[in-house]
RNA sequence: GCCGCUGUAGCUUAGUGGGUAGAGCACCCGGCUGUUAACCGGGAGGUCAUCGGUUCGAGCCCGAUCAGCGGCGCCA
């Protein structure tokens, strides 16, 4: 039997089986204590000379942190024992004595990742993965729920999505191909058939950025949809956000206390979120005492001061059309600002989600292609798409592992992610 | 790319007026009848990142190299 469903009165007094891994281990006399971890969580066992074979007590104390073992025994509540309840064990099996297990107390962020294929097996990172599942899964349901399909795009593309960012080179065949940054313009070939779709999967950035919030290999959940404003598109994803927080109260508690996150702050995540254009996201900083010009890119520091004080994320919408891409759409009414949003989460963690509309008239898309500098070559089949039954339509990309670091309160984007990928980590 | 910092046992680290390298955890041996990342006694474990220099003598001072960390910039 697993260990969670151990942890009640049901089998108290019976015999019990359950198999795992050694999480702590020593000895008092003839007494030895055995905490057993599984997938589900852990609990003491009580072996006791005498109370099985001699030979089972012997590889009770033989056993080292991590040996795997089977073990049978009768059931107790117990108050000392760190879970409630303890197995005195009447029958012991070793499948493997581990070797001397290199992870102890004391341990540092870099040997922790230089070792994340044993770290994998802590508690926190199980904790972690635990919550990063929820959030992958209420994702999929909010959107099949909404009517969203899920496709497929190519990581392997031939050129940039975007202009401006580095791309991954990879040898392709004689020619040069790129690893994706983004799956955008794929998804957008999509809703002229399906409507509304959206894509998990990896973008790479080759980007030399050094920061708490950058891997070169992220989560990227994209979206689409026909039909869509720029203001419907943030009331779509906030509901989504508040979603998420709210199933990870319902399921993920224990996992939440583990990693030591007020659930306080995921009850606050409700809509609606605050709104706020970018003047008056360049006032609120003002009025923090920065000095910012009219039009600057927020940096990494401008935005963990505006986003400190909030208790749930906020938009910035409307941005100055020089500061982004030139697919977004100029607003009609005031080409100077583009139709497009960013979602920043609060605590300092900054942004997790840029979307907004799509420029979908052909001959606009032209102009800003080329007043970008950007050469309309480089965007054929993208232009083509205006060219056949072209429709108003908005998307979005959110940072998957940006949105577990902040709701699940990490320090570090690493800490997202079982096998995290930087500028300067490939391995293991 | 820029600025700052670090490298001593498997891990976490102490160690500057330059003079035989010290501890905790983990590991091994022994003890303890309820332990909570226990406690007590003993043991083993070091090319002080690498190379060069100064010096009678370098973990410590100087130079170069390598590796990494933090921040900024770049950037979904």
């Amino acid at each position: 039997m697993h260990i969670s469903s151990l942890l009640s009165d049901e089998h108290v007094g019976s015999l019990v089986k359950t198999r795992g891994w050694v999480y702590r281990w020593r000895e008092s006399g003839p007494l030895v204590f055995i905490i057993v971890r599984d997938s589900t969580n852990i609990i003491q066992a009580i072996v006791e000379r005498g109370k099985l074979s001699d030979d089972d007590f012997e590889t009770a104390k033989k056993l080292t942190i991590e040996s795997s073992i089977e073990l049978e025994g009768n059931l107790v509540k117990e108050k000392k024992a760190p879970t409630g309840y303890e197995i005195h064990v009447s029958k012991l099996t070793a499948f493997n004595i581990a070797e001397k297990f290199p992870i102890t107390k004391d341990k540092s962020d870099e040997f922790l990742l230089d070792i994340r294929h044993l770290w994998l097996r802590s508690r926190e990172m199980t904790a972690t993965l635990k919550i990063r599942e929820t959030i992958f899964e209420t994702s999929r349901e909010y959107f099949k729920e909404k009517g969203y399909h899920e496709v497929h795009t190519p990581m392997f593309v031939g050129a940039a999505v975007e202009g401006g960012s580095t791309l991954f080179e990879v040898p392709y065949f004689g020619e040069k191909a790129y690893l994706t940054q983004s799956s955008q313009f794929y998804l957008e070939a999509f809703i002229y058939s399906l409507e509304k779709v959206y894509t998990i999967s990896p973008s790479f950035r080759a980007e030399k950025s050094r920061t708490r919030r950058h891997l070169t290999e992220f989560s990227h959940l994209e979206a689409e949809s026909a039909w869509m404003s720029n203001q419907e598109m943030m009331t779509f994803e906030e509901e989504m956000i508040v979603r998420i927080a709210s199933d990870l109260l319902d399921k993920r508690k224990d996992e939440l206390s583990i990693l030591k996150r007020d659930p306080e702050k995921l009850k606050n995540i409700e809509t609606p979120f605050y709104r706020y254009t970018y003047e008056k996201i360049i006032d609120l900083g003002r009025s923090k005492g920065m000095d910012l010009p009219d039009i600057v890119d927020l940096g990494e520091k401008e935005e963990r001061e505006i986003t400190e004080g909030f208790d749930k994320p906020l938009f910035v919408y409307n941005f100055p059309t020089s500061l982004k891409p030139f697919y977004h759409r100029p607003d009609p009414d005031d080409p100077a600002h583009v139709l497009c949003h960013d979602m920043l989460a609060p605590e300092g963690y900054g942004e997790i989600i840029g979307g907004g509309e799509r420029i979908w008239n052909k001959d606009e898309l032209l102009r800003r292609i080329s007043e970008n500098g950007l050469n309309t070559d480089d965007y054929g089949w993208y232009i083509d798409l205006r060219r056949f039954g072209s429709v108003p339509h908005s998307g979005f990309g959110l940072g998957m592992d940006r949105v577990l670091t902040w709701i699940a309160g990490l320090e570090h984007i690493k800490n997202a992610v079982p096998f995290p990928r930087t500028i300067r980590r490939l391995r293991p």
